[in-house]
DNA sequence: GGTGTTGGTCAACGAATGTTGGCCAACGGC
DNA sequence: GCCGTTGGCCAACATTCGTTGACCAACACC
């Protein structure tokens, strides 16, 4: 994106979506005010409008994240697993508010839910197809992935669930790490 | 529970609980208004107040299921990934709605996500308890089966990612059960 | 057949929300 | 130093929400 030039209020403007991030990741969209937003943020809930036209608009400014998933021509077959699993894992502890919040959101909202969506099948489909064995199960095994990285990402960030929090980083990589590569390059059962 | 004489207006109650599930799990739970539930239901958004309290009161009656976990001690070390995996997709479309919504919910909702974390530690934990080598480890080993269920239940019935959608009831037991009893059973990595 | 009880509707309340427009102060180029 | 532009606040709007209480109709019982 091109780098506009600095202004007075940018300041403000990250302030809000700091402040928006937070809210979003632990309350949901609906709950997440922009009166709540505003206040986190030390000013008036009109200046969100100003500067995001709309709590939509908000939404998307502040859920407006690169995953960087790694380039798939780097991926080994024997080492895809620890690999995936350790990128998602520090993505996710760096963007923690980001991407809660966008789970979270895309569990509620159609349009988060889309924009969830989309970026597994951008970002996770390619890899799938590079690296499995038959690039037509690639669709099905990039989902089979996916639904065990998001479900680990909802059992450790969403839902909190005391098990899935104590793992250690690499307890989660040890475990999880053996069923992605079998998702991905193991032949079809 | 004790089944109470049968009343005039028992349509009336279960045609508002079925209308509940439906508007919670499409809508999660700040989205599904009571007025629309009635409306479903083609009666007076008073009658929602007068039979369960109020909306909080209405969403514990709605999704007030029983998971029926199979007994552990019938459970198998070859076998146990396909039952419990062939176990939670029954049920998952056995009780669509309301399990959809009670996962919807959990994410926005913090009674709603203890309320599915008493149902994972009150019902998994024992099968990981009897089942995995070292009992000591039990907690982990649900926490990871937990994870990769859900995680199947996110994509497949929340998010709907098309990719697990496609996905034949066979052949999600045939790659899952194999990582739920890696998960329960094999040697701490 | 009168009467109390139950099922149901109607209209309204108070609170909260997203959103808007007007107003004021501070800054910056000339 | 003047004046347009920008940053910010205040007050209010319309809407929607959960919730309440008054009121009416149908049923059940004696």
């Amino acid at each position: 994106m091109p780098d506009r030039p600095p202004r007075r209020s940018d300041a403000t403007r990250t302030a809000i979506l700091v402040a928006a991030r937070e809210r979003f990741a632990s309350d949901g969209y609906e709950r997440a005010t922009i009166r709540a937003i505003a206040k986190d943020a030390r000013i008036d809930p009109s200046m969100v409008m100003r500067y995001y036209g709309s709590k939509e608009g908000l939404f998307d400014a502040a859920l407006d994240v690169d995953l960087h998933i790694p380039d798939p021509r780097e991926l080994r077959q024997h080492t895809v697993g620890e690999t995936l699993v350790g990128h998602f894992l520090t993505l996710w502890e760096e963007n923690n508010d980001a991407l809660t919040a966008m789970l979270r959101v895309s569990v509620t909202n159609p349009a988060g839910a889309e924009r969830l969506q989309r970026i597994f099948r951008d970002q996770l489909l390619p890899v799938a197809r590079h690296i499995c064995p038959d690039p037509e199960q690639a669709p099905a095994r990039a989902g089979l992935v996916a639904s065990q990285i998001l479900g680990m990402a909802l059992a450790r960030y969403v839902l909190k669930l005391p098990a899935a929090v104590a793992l250690a980083r690499e307890e989660v990589i040890a475990w999880l790490a053996p069923t992605v590569r079998r998702y991905l390059t193991a032949p079809h059962p």
